[in-house]
RNA sequence: GCCCUCGUGGUGAAAUUGGUAGACACAAAGGACUUAAAAUCCUUGCCCUUUUGGGAGUGCCAGUUCGAGUCUGGCCGAGGGCACCA
């Protein structure tokens, strides 16, 4: 029998694929999309997993009439293009660019049904143009601002770093300390919609609650007081924040941030000066704050107690108080907080039990850590008894009554910081006057473009740096002005990409505003769980934010339904000196040992993880379509794991999903070429019937996300055709089936599917099959035989067949009336077409 | 520390959503074909029984139910998110 050759059909078809479209002018739309990737060079397994799954889903929609979008572009502003041109002394253009090029043709011969008349570069000027339009549009709106803020400051490459950039409190490429620095940046004010992005998450019914679940707990919404506090012999006043304003009673000491205000009076005391030093040494990632020792600065200064004038509060500055959550103020209630009993412990402050957990014995004892359970109140004169509920409600009454404070809610999610002093960013659109102030650029001066000629060697920021970029004028006074020279973080590129895409020409404007409210909302969106939080929450901004200043757009949830896919995996693979070793460089000799190809010397085989260059357990895509063809890779990606967990690659896995792919032709070419047979309409009608239940079962696998259970249907069917060729089948019956089940593995398989198809002489090669579900009702069903919850048989019967003819079989079958002669039935659980069970004694 | 998710053969997993546990695949062992190998195909997979068959069994312990991988409570373990957020 001719062997398939996988690679030379893969050509032709990708051929036709590259100038067809999923375009059905009748059909409901569906916007397919999957994050667009960094062109970091070759594509990975990664992007392998996430566009098969996308076009897989892209191919099913098409197929059953949807008009559907399916575009692809590239996220192609970042840190990698100026760090490889540095290396390389390239132009961060031409690197990048070149990526793009050798990406496309790698993305290509995955078969993909992409539209790549939609494609786009977040770095070209027809794209970063709109988005400083956009930009402007927001500043306009008032979601723009500027504030002083604290950044991760390398103090030799004198730039901010992101914080992953921060490693063990150095920078990354440095390995300076890093300081905590205050720099004006600017901000959209995504803050301003923390309650509406937080209540829309309830609307997000096609987003896995994983992720909703993480956005919430990132925005923060959380409900507490905000409460005055008078400083003795002083007209100031400190603002503090509390959940717990129950615990007032039990307040020994306020602590305030060491940013606060009233830091001025102190700011020419060594001490506290010192203090302060001592506090930014920090740096500002989350890692660093949380393994922080606890600091304080004591003030000679005292509050009163709102309720006790008698009551003197020392006023503290602290370390773990956070400028910006609250008012930079909190009180410190020891015995209820884990923080402030260290603190209190560590400057020897009284510890005031105010929550009794019941026992008496209990609340005479020393506390070892800080009770934060449920209770009643003790010591709390007025509250004394009242549960904490009870109590914070009787609080806040008090607090509104004596005019010092009230209910107050609380957000976690903070302003999104924007500003970048990078060069291949998109330049923000902002000019500083003489005057000092700063305003947006003109619209018709867009795009304000980067300079090609940029020296990336000197640290600093590149286009502060240029010796004439920044210069410009202020196009209303022609008077000299100053830009911007920080550019955009590259989130921003990825907050409006499927907007773009609905229009990816439109000169005017961002987007076509018709475009946009037909395809908007994404239909189906597909990346990384990564992403779960920044981008799809910044993204989430982006269409509210454009809806303040554009009414014409309706949308503003822009993703209708979400799916994140689980990683790639591989062993990792060590020599005897402790270095990785390439999956190619090792030869296995067992599940668990292996040695190096090169010089036969042992290898350890370590533990499974995602694959990541530095650990070089990475397969190259390219080389595996090489070798195996591209819908082997694509079918191995899509079986034996749901998609949404990690998976395992396994060179075995992808060789025997070669091996079937050659069985499934021949298994073409066995059909094409059997000898027509008479029939016996009683097994072609099974055969068919069996045929149709897997094009349902099928069909609501993929609506369902389940591939690998479809995968495994057509390991099935294979053998259910081998199981037929014998039997009394007509060569058209088993020509029109197998054609139905190429059909179905379009989604999969594109590029044999088609082929088979078209050996097949198909017709309908552009629509998914359809299954008669009228012959389906009279499908013969499984009825389960129990005899006290033990399963004893399982007996083939009518649909709807009833208990009492269901029962006259049952005893007259030995193998299952053994188990009721003699006995008595108490009683009969019958659920139709699906179980009967009878209870004995 | 707080929050969430998940524990099923040697491995990846499936299970009509409370109704035949282990589909399908990988790996392993045995066999068929072959002079041989490769390729291909078949069988097996816990315990008892020669077979027919019977029994146990979805991390552990209890509960609800005619019936639990699935529901409830507790424990153990793994993974993830957040984290001086007051």
């Amino acid at each position: 029998m001719e062997r398939v050759n996988f690679r030379s059909i893969e050509k032709k078809w990708q051929k036709k694929f590259s100038s067809s479209k999923l375009t059905n002018s009748k059909g409901k739309k569906f916007y397919c999309l999957e994050m667009f990737p960094y062109p970091s060079g070759k594509i990975h397994m990664g992007h392998v997993r996430n566009y098969t799954i996308g076009d897989v889903i892209a191919r099913f929609k098409y197929l059953n009439g949807y008009n559907v979008l399916h575009p692809m572009g590239w996220d192609s502003f970042g840190l990698p293009a100026e760090n490889a041109a540095r290396l390389n002394n390239l132009s961060p253009i031409d690197w990048t660019n070149s990526n793009i090029k050798t990406m496309k043709t790698q993305l290509k011969l995955l078969g993909l049904s992409i539209d790549w008349d939609l494609e786009i570069s977040t770095c070209d000027e027809d794209y970063y143009k709109h988005q400083q339009s956009l930009f402007i549009d927001f500043y306009n709106s008032g979601l723009v601002s500027r504030k002083e803020t604290y950044v991760n400051w390398d103090p030799i490459e004198k730039t901010v770093l992101a914080n992953e950039q921060v490693i063990n409190g150095r920078g990354w490429r440095s390995n300076a300390v890093v300081e905590r620095r205050k720099l004006s940046q600017w901000f959209f004010n995504i803050s301003q919609f923390s309650d509406e992005l937080l209540e829309d998450l309830e609307k997000l019914d096609g987003w896995p609650q994983k992720v909703k679940l993480m956005q919430k707990n990132w925005i923060g919404k959380s409900y507490g007081c905000e409460l005055n506090f008078k400083i003795q012999n002083s007209s100031d006043q400190i603002k503090i924040f509390t959940t717990r304003p129950d615990t007032i009673f039990g307040a020994t000491f306020i602590a305030l941030s060491p940013d606060h205000f009233l830091g001025h009076q102190f700011k020419n005391n060594v001490e506290f000066i010192k203090f302060k030093k001592e506090c930014s040494k920090t740096g500002t990632t989350e890692e660093a704050l949380a393994n922080a020792d606890k600091i304080g600065f004591k003030t000679n200064l005292f509050a009163e107690h709102p309720f006790n004038k008698e009551i003197k509060i020392p006023i503290y500055f602290a370390n773990f108080v956070l400028m910006d959550y609250g008012n930079g103020a909190i009180f410190g209630c020891p015995a209820h907080d884990q923080r402030d009993f260290d603190f209190a412990k560590k400057y020897k402050l009284p510890i005031i039990k105010v929550v009794s957990d019941g026992n008496k014995e209990h609340d005479k004892m020393k506390l070892i850590e800080a009770y934060t359970g449920v209770g009643k109140m003790i010591n709390s004169s007025f509250l004394n008894g009242l549960s904490i509920e009870e109590a914070k409600i009787k609080i806040i009454e008090k607090v509104k009554e004596l005019k010092i404070g009230g209910k107050k809610t609380l957000f976690r999610l903070k302003d999104w910081g924007i500003s970048r002093q990078r060069y291949w960013g998109c330049p923000i659109p902002m000019i500083y006057l003489e005057d000092g102030s700063c305003v947006p650029v003109d619209k018709k001066d867009l795009p304000i473009k980067l300079p090609p000629d940029i020296n990336l060697n000197s640290p600093g920021n590149p286009l502060d740096h240029h010796p004439t970029w920044k210069n410009t004028k202020d196009s209303k006074t022609g008077k000299p002005a100053k830009r911007e020279t920080d550019t955009l973080d590259t989130f921003v590129d990825s907050s409006w990409y499927f907007l773009r895409f609905c229009s990816p020409k439109f000169k005017k404007e961002a987007f076509d505003n018709e475009k946009v409210n037909y395809w908007m909302p994404v239909d189906q969106y597909i990346g990384g769980i990564e992403h779960a939080i920044l981008h799809l929450l910044y993204s989430r901004f982006f269409m509210r934010a454009i809806k303040v200043s554009n009414t014409n757009v309706n949308c503003s949830e822009p993703f209708q339904n979400l799916f994140t896919q689980g990683m790639v995996c591989h062993e990792t693979y060590k020599d005897k000196n402790g270095n990785w070793l390439y999956p190619n460089e090792i030869k296995k000799i067992k599940s668990n040992s292996a040695i190096k190809i090169s010089d036969n010397s042992k290898v350890t085989v370590g533990p499974i993880e995602s694959m990541s260059k530095s650990k070089k357990n990475t397969i190259d895509p390219e080389e595996m379509i090489e070798k195996y063809g591209a819908d082997s890779v694509r079918w191995f990606i899509l079986s034996d794991s749901p998609p949404e967990k990690d998976i395992q690659w396994s060179d075995t896995g992808v060789a025997a999903s070669s091996k079937f792919l050659q069985k499934i032709w021949n298994l073409n070419q066995v059909i094409m070429s059997n000898k027509s047979k008479s029939t016996n309409s009683a097994d072609e009608k099974k055969f068919v019937e069996k045929i149709d239940l897997y094009i349902l079962k099928i069909t609501e696998l993929i609506n369902n996300f389940q591939f690998n259970v479809a995968v495994a249907q057509f390991y099935e069917i294979y053998k259910f055709f081998n199981n037929h060729l014998q039997k009394n089948i007509r060569k058209e019956t088993l020509i029109s089936n197998i054609e139905k089940v190429m059909r179905l593995m379009i989604p999969f398989t594109p590029h044999l599917a088609n082929e088979c198809l078209e050996v097949l002489n198909s017709k309908n090669t552009d629509k998914w099959p359809k299954a008669n579900k009228e012959l389906l009702n009279n499908l013969k069903i499984n009825i389960v035989v129990q005899v006290n919850g033990k399963t004893r048989d399982v007996l083939q019967m009518e649909n709807n067949t009833t208990e009492k003819e269901i029962t006259k079989t049952v005893l007259s079958n030995l193998k299952t009336s053994k188990f009721l002669s003699d006995k008595k039935i108490v009683k009969t659980i019958f659920v139709k077409n699906r179980i009967i069970n009878y209870i004995l004694n």
